[in-house]
DNA sequence: GTCGGTGCAAATGCTTTGCATTGAT
DNA sequence: ATCAATGCAAAGCATTTGCACCGAC
């Protein structure tokens, strides 16, 4: 399952069968809130805040609540389906990663845009630098500044 | 000035002294709580967390409040001396960079440790990616998760 | 005497939690 | 009935800010 090709793989599931079988596993279920709060990730392009989700989800059919919305981005998280990217100083953002490789960025100073991409060539370099060390790499975060 | 050689450059001027410089150049005051706060980053290995700071200068013979720990790391953020580094989920820490490369960073993810490294193939791939996208590249970072 | 700097305590903003209620099996 | 999930409001934290006081020039 997953986690083969290069800059995105086909999914061969949905990612809301993913997620249920996940709480099913553990005893917990997959409630219409846990669903409008994967569409809505869903929905997003690249990188979301928890409070445009939040605001995103107070016009949505199923009203959602803020804890509710923390809690299931902690299953999320959890679950390995999304990845939470830290930026300095401000919020944290968190962003899709079930079923792809985990994205590097282009953050653009200009304008604040971050832009996925992908280093495959990087996942080399990063296992060579922990070998030499005796360690094992177990992810990396690649931050790329540039303006237009 | 400075930013030439790899790994560490000679710091041909003590830390404090560019501070001062700084400060001066704003109009603002270099202060015995300032140099107090200097120095317990310049001691510090790697990464350090500002509870860990105001902790530590709890102890200094020049008593610093958490307020002005905070407005010092600031000034030093905006003098280029020390750099935010976010993690996920946890608070950020910071790390002294005035003099040396902007560094890429192997993280502990079982003893905290950071260990600095250089990656020098990592300039052409960013030139590169930005390029192809009509940016232009001004820094990046680089963070591998590892551990023993 | 004018400015900036400091410490304290209060305020802020994001996230988590306690608790009573609700819903599914 | 049971067991987890929800919403709300309160609590928690790290960080910032307002303000009165202090010290250097």
């Amino acid at each position: 399952m997953a986690e083969t090709e290069l800059p995105r793989i086909e999914i061969v599931e949905p990612l809301c069968a993913v997620f249920r079988r996940r709480l099913k596993s553990e005893g917990a279920k997959y409630t219409p809130e846990r669903a409008q709060v994967l569409d809505a990730i869903i929905r997003t392009e690249g990188l979301f805040e928890v409070e445009a989700l939040i605001d995103e989800l107070r016009h949505s059919r199923q009203r959602v609540s803020k804890a509710t919305v923390y809690r299931t981005i902690r299953l999320l998280l959890d679950a390995g389906i999304i990845q939470r990217v830290p930026f300095e100083g401000e919020t944290d953002r968190y962003q899709l990663v079930y079923g792809r490789r985990p994205h590097d960025l282009i953050i653009r100073t200009d304008t604040g845009e971050a832009i996925p991409v992908t280093v495959p060539e990087l996942e080399a370099i990063r296992d060579r630098l922990c070998a030499e060390r005796g360690l094992r790499a177990q992810s990396h975060r690649l931050h790329i500044f540039a303006s237009g």
